[in-house]
DNA sequence: TCAATTAACTTTATCGATAACTTTTATGAA
DNA sequence: TTCATAAAAGTTATCGATAAAGTTAATTGA
């Protein structure tokens, strides 16, 4: 029932070629004149000839394909990374093969070694939540394979790596509400030991110190990255029996947590409590009152993770390279006194 | 510089035994005994061996590999529809090769060709807005892969879908503001020449009808599927000079549309005019006041999808078969009279 | 007891290309 | 005229597996 499909040797018996003639002039390969190779071409049009692309790379050791490994699809910060990733890959006659953890340290292992057995040239991650053996990617250094991790980075010595500059970012955050003329700041936090937790709780402390502020213990909490998060931990503040002028989240999900908190206390942002977040998406735009955040450029990132292991891939002996992407403020309702108008100079939608 | 990879001749000539012996033994062929079969697994799993799927897949003939082609990524419906897919995907051991047309069609048809070069077992696709050439699909099944449509159709003879049911979705959606007390109704629809958009304004016509409403054709306006073709739609419908009392949108980036244009017009929502849209996402939770909606559901959707082509796959005479999966609504702050609190009972987050 | 079967491997052919040589013919410089 | 070189192919080996058929020794069964 299968159609047989067309392979070179049967281009190169109909024109009494050898397969190698044929497969040269495909290829545009000087050696063949333009003559046959003129007629090669169009008899592989006519007859519909689609290379099989697992021979020529089995037989040329070159995939043309970058493995990529998210633990998220439809979230928007990974949405907007992927394509990205995608666009640019696409632009440099790459492939991808995309697989999802689903924020599974398990899945993600399989994942990699999947990718490993495709042979893809190389390869970008962002790590799970939950991701703590290294075994794995000893595995992939073991078989050459350049790895470059994305905004989730783990810092495995010979590995590159390219990331939000996350500290820097929320320091200008905190620094922006204190101009706006705040001084009583929370701080609904990841936890440590993942490296977009600690950079943003780094740069929180760092803005609080140049700024001669103090962090009050009661006002900062520590959690995971998603709503109920948020709602939990500015109910653990609401409960310390003072509240905060204005509070910075480390993802939006959690801010979006917050506002919920907020709304069940009958309280309003920004007059009871004025918010900002890491982390741009449609929500905080369309949300009301809209939600001021600093925005990771995910097209740069893509861009650069791609350009990154394609240097790597090109150069087998390139040392590790640390990218960091600068972040921007996107300021919306929140986080904007009106006192302040120049401010609204910076606005972006 | 390349580490040399283990490949099945490594491990033969180390245990003394062909290379059949440890493909089959890696394999768990019965033809091995058991205690060859453990010791290839062990020195396999001592040396680091990775199967190559290349020469694997080029002398089996088969992938377990399947081509997925989506218009966008980073979109509510479609993230949501691909994480589905990988999801099935990975409970049925097939790995998926995901491709991106970014709406454009000529990029579909070079992905559509890497996939065939791939010698993917199957294709899943749903089309860009733009496609219109059914050439590359000849191909397609001139080389005997199974291919199934998504959400988005090309009606073609030969071919498997799995679609919404845009038409009764969108037909219980009217049905519904009409229950609400709602008689003048209007329109924002999507073109005719793509399956949602036909079905859709097909659903809206049959709903009208079923409830003996005349349709206003100044409140009916045809575009596209984004933000500005709602603001503008909305704004002829209001400089037509009478507005209705509702109106539904094809999509829920065109509801967003409105949303502005009625912010714009000093208008409100549901006060002055009321809204309901096709499409569920975030932002309709989020944005006030909350967007009721027909949702797809993005899970069932991607799940049958697999596993209609996981059936073309395994039975490659099996006849085409269309299935389609009905929608629910979501009913949040729009569309919901207060005189008709019952309503409140179907209400979902 | 002897052909038939089975378990456990091995051999050979093949999948569809590319890489690296080699060959043949034509061309041109010395 | 002769030798070197270039143009345009052709040959051979190989990539890393699996499929299908073949081998050998041990077991079975009537």
């Amino acid at each position: 029932m299968k159609p047989k499909t067309i392979t070179l040797d049967d281009i190169a018996k109909r024109l009494n070629v050898s397969r190698v003639t044929v497969s040269k002039a495909l290829r545009g390969h000087p050696d063949i004149s333009k003559q046959t190779t003129e007629s090669i071409k169009n008899l592989a049009k006519e007859l519909g000839y689609t290379p099989n692309y697992m021979a020529r790379n089995l037989s040329s050791k070159k995939s043309h394909t970058i493995g990529l490994v998210v633990p998220k699809i439809a979230h928007f910060f990974f949405g907007s990374l992927i394509e990205a990733v995608y666009d640019t890959a696409f632009e440099n006659n790459y492939e991808i093969i995309l697989t999802v953890s689903q924020e599974n340290a398990e899945r993600e292992i399989k994942h990699l070694q999947t990718l490993l057995s495709m042979r893809v040239d190389g390869i970008i991650i962002s790590i799970s939540e939950f991701t703590k053996d290294i075994e794995i990617f000893n595995a992939v250094q073991k078989m050459g394979i350049p790895l470059v991790f994305v905004d989730r980075v783990m810092e495995i010595p010979g590995f590159s790596s390219v990331a939000v500059a996350d500290r820097t970012g929320t320091f200008k955050a905190i620094e922006h509400a204190i101009k706006v003329g705040y001084s009583k700041i929370g701080h609904i936090a990841g936890f440590d030991n993942i490296n977009i937790g600690n950079k943003r709780n780094l740069g929180f402390e760092d803005a609080m110190k140049h700024h001669n502020l103090a962090i009050n213990p009661n006002w900062v909490v520590q959690g995971g990255f998603g709503e109920e998060d948020g709602y939990n931990g500015f109910m653990k503040i609401y409960k310390s029996g003072s509240l905060p002028e204005f509070i910075f989240t480390v993802t939006y999900p959690v801010a979006l947590g917050v506002y919920a908190a907020v709304d069940d206390l009958g309280l309003e942002i920004p007059k009871d409590i004025d918010i900002m977040c890491f982390g741009n998406s449609d929500i905080n735009r369309f949300i009301s009152p809209s939600l001021s955040c600093v925005n990771q450029p995910t097209d740069k990132l893509g861009k650069s993770a791609v350009e990154l292991i394609l240097e790597h891939i090109n150069n087998p002996n390139m040392e590790e390279k640390h990218i960091e992407i600068e972040t921007d403020l996107i300021l919306r309702e929140t986080c904007v006194r009106n006192n302040l108008k120049s401010d609204l100079a910076e606005i972006q939608i």
